[in-house]
DNA sequence: CTGTTAGCGCGTTCAA
DNA sequence: TTGAACGCGCTAACAG
């Protein structure tokens, strides 16, 4: 790795290093024939600043950090993959970071920002936090940012889920369908998220408004996952009184309770109608009817606040984007396949 | 964000930054005495060492790039996942870098690499690259490793692609079917992966083997994603001949090869058998049948590659790992429906 | 074993 | 408009 540097730029244009990082920063007090010079100069030894050099001497960063839960899972990859791109549009280094358990969450709020060095915004995804954190952080001159789950005191860019819920389980009850199992809960080892329990409110509240009695047996724990949510599914098919409707709160686990429902010889939709949450890549291909939240969309404008903030613009209200419900033949009614 | 410096630790403990810097390091010359009570203050002053100055002065780096074609695609991030967890833990920083068609392929290669700075490994993953590039980048003492597709001159991580086709289409072939299509081709905007080639080869090489024509009517580019996989099974089974089995490669065609026989009014496997390649997270809910390859290995072997080439060892033979022929229900032949 | 002296490559004062 | 000097926070070389 030969390294041409500044120094080399001066020397070869026969001027400063002060008037090299001028011209080349775009300062404004260069004469017009220096710059364009240094600029050839430049050029020609392909010099490009040292980034670290750089953050050192100007104490700036341009540095962020995302902060999930898990890594590999569609809806994460795509919203990190959403912040990249703008960030990098607007000349931002992006770090991600994951937290899935309590003890790593606790260890990124309380020991990993808090230090953090060069770094001057947090989005964070799905990542509970609390009122003491949320002030040390912020006094440390830390921009924050939520993505998912509403946040007392920052920016928050999510979802109505209690409402997408709700249309997702009336859609069902539309159908005619009256035993509808929730594939709900948490992730593995997670207990905190709030997302869960405001989709499970949602379902809730649709069955009540149609006058559906709500059969805590119905109400099972998936983990967000594909081999949850068979599993889940298995064990709700095997009740008694076995429901005639699904609802997953995440197309993984939907697609296990497909799976599920094809090893038990069960028709979807005529035995058994689903519906998911997220309307992953995969959901077309699989038929699968499910809301649709846009995800890319949460990241840029999650992006974007940061951006605000970090250009002195106080917070607002939570940004709330729109969600759809996108039927399928998982329950469409004339397919009785 | 207040900074605690090495200085403030030195001071706070009564001995000179020097001091501070090596008993931090673990370096050996320390008094144990010494060495406790810097630790000590550096715990209560919750001192952490700025990276970027570190390095600056240091004059390593300890920092790799990723390249990708795609963001988004299950593959790439299963991969890249694995590849920052072992990363991480052997202390590097890893950088992600796109380059999906060829403008910026060249600009990676030719550009932002041999311009790289604090940049000690490169894994290229799916980027074709040439042997006058491979030169100037290992020449400026870049670590190369690719994963994916061979490369001459540098170490390479990859699967038996041609083996692979080669007992995915046999599988069918074994089943009875005589006309079997091949959904292949390149992801848009690529024309010199070789990987597409490899497994074409396989294929055509297992009819031979089975003294089956090949037909050229049935070898289709459906690019690699879930439409395109869609649009060629359509059209495949449009012809006047059609084809009773279909070999795509990748599970994101062969999911889209799926929803076309739904839409056909087609039973899988009754009507159409479909093989795919990649065991992608749901191609077990799907039931589709699929060559698996050890993704997450692939990711960890690649950068335990650059490790070792690092630490001054020569680059040896490619590191081909195993590949695994998973029959699900897209190719059962006890199952009709 | 420890402290002092030099930088790493750059941005940023000040004078000039 | 330009240049010299200083400092960012740290590690490396040399003394002692």
């Amino acid at each position: 790795m030969t390294k041409v540097t500044i120094r080399d730029v001066a020397a070869a244009a026969g001027v400063s290093v002060a008037t090299v990082s001028r011209a080349l920063r775009g300062l404004p007090s260069v004469a017009p024939a220096t710059r364009e010079k240094v600029e050839t100069v430049a050029r020609e030894l392909r010099y490009v600043p040292d980034p670290y050099a750089s953050n050192l001497s100007s104490a700036t960063n341009d540095t962020i950090i995302v902060a999930i839960p898990f890594t590999g899972q569609w809806y994460y990859a795509q919203l990190v993959s959403s912040v990249e791109a703008v960030a990098t549009a607007a000349g931002y280094d992006m770090r991600l970071h994951v937290a899935g358990d309590d003890d790593q969450r606790r260890h990124l709020l309380e020991v990993v920002l808090p230090q953090a060095r060069r770094v001057d915004g947090v989005i964070l995804v799905d990542i509970p936090i609390d009122q003491g954190e949320v002030h040390q952080l912020t006094e440390r001159g830390l921009h924050l940012v939520a993505v998912g789950q509403h946040v007392d005191g920052i920016v928050t860019v999510r979802i109505d889920n209690y409402g997408a819920a709700f249309e997702a389980t009336t859609h069902l009850v539309d159908l005619g369908h009256r035993r509808i199992g929730l594939i709900g809960g948490m992730p593995d080892g997670r207990t905190e998220l709030s997302i869960p329990g405001e989709r499970e409110n949602g379902y809730i509240a649709a069955l009540e408004s149609a006058g559906i009695p709500v059969d805590e047996e119905l109400i099972v724990n998936g983990n967000f996952s594909i081999a949850g949510g068979c599993d889940t599914a298995r064990q709700l098919l095997a009740l008694d009184e076995p429901p005639t409707a699904l609802f997953a709160i995440s197309d993984e686990m939907a697609a296990g309770a497909m799976q599920a429902a094809r090893e038990l010889g069960l028709a979807v939709p005529g035995d058994l109608a689903i519906v998911g949450f997220d309307d992953h890549e995969f959901a077309g291909a699989m038929g699968l009817s499910t809301v649709r939240q846009p995800v890319a969309e949460q990241g840029e404008a999650a992006m974007q606040a940061l951006l605000d903030a970090a250009d002195g613009q106080p917070w607002g209200e939570d940004r709330i984007l729109e969600h759809e419900l996108v039927a399928r033949i998982t329950t469409d009614e004339r397919n009785g396949s």
